[in-house]
RNA sequence: GCCGAAGUGGUGGAAUUGGCAGACGCGCCGGACUCAAAAUCCGGUGGUAGCGAUACCGUAUGGGUUCGAGUCCCAUCUUCGGCACCA
């Protein structure tokens, strides 16, 4: 026999599938059907590098495993090809960016075909395809329509050298990444999308979805759910009312002074009051430079300024306090202002702690001379005049009560998620479709128009002025109001990234319709996305954006289930073999493609499957690698020693069964680490038995293949089986068979383990301590000892406690 | 800082979810084959003591709960993901 040779075995079977599309997807088929989605790829300059197929084999996995139990699958694959780095690469290059993309596209197609995956090619979509654009732009007409789609004025990073927006990202140190230059946030009026309007939903429905628990969690806290209460300050003597919201209105006594944010609106209003009104303008400038994240850092120095000449009253203890602008308070959480209890909160207590500004103990049980008192659970009113001796959650509801029917406030509930801001100033992504006209204002463009192409542009860089670079094509921005016909203007900017990628599972139900975004037959059919895996860092953006969007058009009838995915797992990254994150300045990125020339694609696809927990990250290893081969290797030889045999042997029969049943439990739980171990201790039991039956070899195969299914489909050709091994049925396994009649039980005195005995499964307490009356061991650390107390734990141990 | 995870031999990891810690792989050591090497095959491999049976120690650190803790609780340290214009 030949030797193991994978580069001619695996082109030929991938050539073999492509013909026979064996692994296209019917829209029309009487199988059950299984929708398995992964995150389609940034086609990057880069090509592909090893981390990604980690998650493309897993899922491959389990739809290859899930077409050999007879379901109709769909794996699809596109590209989410709109990016900064495309358009910061044309940039330089003075390339049209969709050369750019069309070049990576085919690499990275080429590179994901040579790893045999079996994606329905036939579906392939690109999100930078007018004809697939077209339907984000009508997905974003829709929102306009409902009005969940609305102009703001939000400040973006603006860097004064280049004269450019930038993305978060390129702003490092606070500085340019470009060019060094100074970074300002500047404001600009863009459009928002109002996912705070689905802020309750996005929450609750994860009751109705399978997703690993730690995603859940940080998209509720994402969300960021507070009950509490919005209450009224009056501005002494003007009569006006500042608002504040708190979740802590029972602490509303020891409010001893307030907090607006250095962009609150009042500081305009009443600019004429104030007398130190340059000091808040140059504080307001310093705290713009600065981020949100920095802002509100927790244990960074507190900043602030009095305002002179405003003054507060606390609405319960009738006293007048100070109004302070300090940067920790944002604009866009709440109402932009707080009250501030020192007593009972860690930044209010460290800002009054700085300025001097009294601490009011209102909720007994810490010490609020040495730090905040936060407990809620312990804690009992005190110093609150009706409030006092309650309880803090008592005590939250009669204020609550309270202020309500005074009319001083009123429940609230606020979330920390923010409308989504959905403009860019970038030439490279979907143009909004609406013209602004004078007279009409803002005007969606008709449906029958899209899509929006983008034009031909010279410079792909946006304008001076931080227009995108549309702004310049004056022939393109100039147009006609739909509504009125009168002179028009384009809106400039397009869309982020995210927009393409929002609803891209629906498009590869029904890829090529030009009539809507897909079919209500092919939506029906194919949602929800049975099973979509993708990175955590993924969990509160595209997974967040994308639920939002599914439940707008489920809202207005357009997809019929509330959620797009039923189940959502993630994997962990594969690090460079020093532990750190692949990158080409860290000089540890691994090429698939030369692990693939060395080894083949199918010991790389056994290696990442096998490299270790699939839900962390993992070190890459060279030697790993090597031992995946040699397994494959060793599976190859399994030729040589097979003997006839329909039936397992008997000395096997019994691991058959437990394998099949491994396997098949930890493909569907991303235990694939295991299932390999499984199959590597079942082949050294063939060896050691120097042989392997025709029925075992079968199962073996089967088993295997959707890991390995270039050398597996070879095999069975060449073993003379019927059919493609890709038509086969997956084993089933008796679970009798699966246990043993006899166990090995470990026997414990006081906990640790002193002897074994051989026992039935079924055996009781009885028979098991004859059994180790009968070892010595045993009988040594009891001998003398009073037994106090005995544990026995059918199947799992038996302990004897002495004394 | 805030939110979410993780920490087990020389190394990647396993452990039926509270029941024999270290499956499987890598590496290393020894042996077979070979003139030799590679490949392959066989055996060994957490630490300490002992010829051995075996004993003691051992799952980031310090406490705790339990007959029994890698697994549960409290505190601490370290590493990783996210923090809204990277994808």
């Amino acid at each position: 026999m030949e030797n193991y040779n994978p580069s001619s075995i695996e082109k030929k079977w991938q050539d073999i599938w492509d013909e026979k599309g064996t692994f296209y997807a019917s829209n029309d088929s009487d199988k059950e059907k299984f929708y398995s989605l992964i995150e389609f790829p940034y086609p990057s300059g880069k090509g592909l590098h090893v981390g990604h197929p980690r998650p493309y084999t897993a899922l491959d996995v389990v739809s290859r495993k899930r077409r050999l139990e007879g379901y109709n699958v769909l794996y699809p694959i596109g590209w989410d090809a709109f990016g900064l780095p495309t358009e910061n690469y044309a940039i330089k290059n003075q390339i049209h960016p969709r050369i750019v993309t069309e070049k990576n596209v085919a690499k990275f197609k080429e590179q994901l075909k040579s790893l045999g995956f079996s994606f329905d090619w036939s579906r392939e979509i690109n999100t930078t395809d007018p004809e697939y654009y077209k339907w984000t732009q009508w997905i974003f007409l829709k929102l306009f329509e409902k009005g969940l789609a609305y102009k703001k004025e939000v400040p973006i990073n603006w860097c004064t050298d280049c004269k450019v927006g930038l993305a978060n990202e390129e702003v490092v140190n606070g500085v340019c990444e470009r060019c060094n230059g100074e970074v300002v946030q500047k404001v600009k009026n863009q459009w928002m999308l109002k996912i705070t309007e689905y802020a309750e939903k996005l929450i609750k429905d994860l009751d109705l979805v399978d997703y690993i628990d730690r995603v859940k969690i940080q998209q509720k806290n994402w969300v960021g759910r507070s009950e509490g209460m919005e209450v009224d300050f009056e501005i002494a003597g003007k009569g006006e009312k500042l608002r504040v919201f708190t979740t802590r209105p029972d602490t509303l006594f020891g409010a001893t002074y307030m907090v607006i944010s250095p962009e609150h609106p009042m500081i305009k209003e009443y600019a004429s009051d104030i007398n130190n009104m340059d000091d808040i303008e140059n504080y307001k400038i310093e705290a713009g430079k600065k981020s949100d994240f920095e802002r509100t850092e927790l244990n960074k120095d507190k900043t602030g300024v009095e305002i002179d000449g405003l003054k507060a009253v606390n609405p319960v203890t009738g006293k007048e306090i100070p109004i302070w602008v300090s940067d920790y308070v944002l604009m866009s959480y709440g109402t932009g202002a707080i009250m501030s209890v020192p007593a009972h909160d860690t930044r209010d207590w460290e800002f009054a702690k700085k300025f001097n500004l009294p601490i009011v103990e209102v909720v007994k049980g810490g010490d609020v001379d040495k730090e905040a008192f936060v407990d809620i659970s312990t804690g009992v009113m005190t110093n609150s005049d009706f409030l006092d001796g309650l309880k803090v959650e008592d005590a939250k509801k009669k204020i609550s009560d309270w202020l309500e029917e005074k009319k001083l406030g009123e429940r609230k509930i606020n979330y920390k998620l923010r409308d989504w801001v959905f403009s860019r100033q970038r030439y490279w992504g979907e143009p909004i479709p609406l013209v602004y006209c004078e007279k009409c204002g803002w005007v969606p463009v008709p449906e029958e128009e899209l899509p929006i192409t983008l034009p031909e542009v010279e410079k792909y860089e946006p304008s001076e002025t931080g227009e995108s670079p549309l702004a310049n094509i004056r022939d393109w921005v100039e147009t006609t109001c739909p509504k009125c016909g009168g002179h028009g203007e384009r809106e400039t900017d397009t869309m982020p990234q995210w927009a393409g990628s929002s609803w891209y599972f629906l498009r590869y139900t029904d890829p090529n319709n030009s009539e809507a975004l897909a079919s209500e037959e092919a939506l029906k059919y194919w949602l929800p996305i049975d099973w979509y895996n993708g990175g955590m860092e993924h969990t509160t953006l595209h997974l967040l954006y994308s639920r939002f969007w599914h439940k707008f058009l489920y809202d207005i009838g357009v997809v019929n289930v509330p959620e797009p995915y039923q189940k959502r797992t993630s994997h962990g990254m594969i690090l460079g073999e020093n532990n750190e994150k692949m990158s080409k300045s860290r000089g540890n990125v691994v090429n698939p493609d030369e692990i693939i020339e060395e080894f083949g694609a199918d010991t790389l696809r056994v290696y990442e499957m096998f490299i270790g927990d699939f839900e962390k990250s993992v070190p890459w290893s060279n030697n790993g690698v090597k031992g995946c081969r040699r397994f494959l290797d060793r599976v190859w030889r399994l030729q040589d020693i097979l003997e006839d045999g329909d039936n397992y042997s008997k000395e096997l029969e019994s691991n058959m069964h437990k394998t099949i049943k491994k396997v098949t439990e930890d493909y569907e739980s991303l235990k694939f680490n295991t299932a390999i171990a499984a199959l590597m201790s079942l082949i050294n039991d063939f060896n050691s038995n120097k042989k392997v039956n025709k029925a075992e070899m079968k199962t073996f195969l089967i088993l295997l293949n959707p890991v390995a299914p270039h050398i597996t489909e070879e095999m069975w050709t060449l073993l003379g089986y019927q059919g493609m091994l890709n038509e086969a049925n997956w084993p089933e396994f008796d679970e009798d068979k699966t246990v043993d009649d006899e166990i090995e039980m470990a026997v414990q005195v006081n906990g640790k383990v002193r002897g074994k005995i051989i026992i039935p499964v079924d055996a009781d307490k009885n028979i098991a301590n004859e059994k180790a009356m009968a070892d010595d061991n045993i009988k040594k650390f009891i001998e003398g000892k009073n037994i106090v107390k005995e544990i026995f734990i059918p199947g799992k141990i038996y302990n004897i406690v002495v004394k």
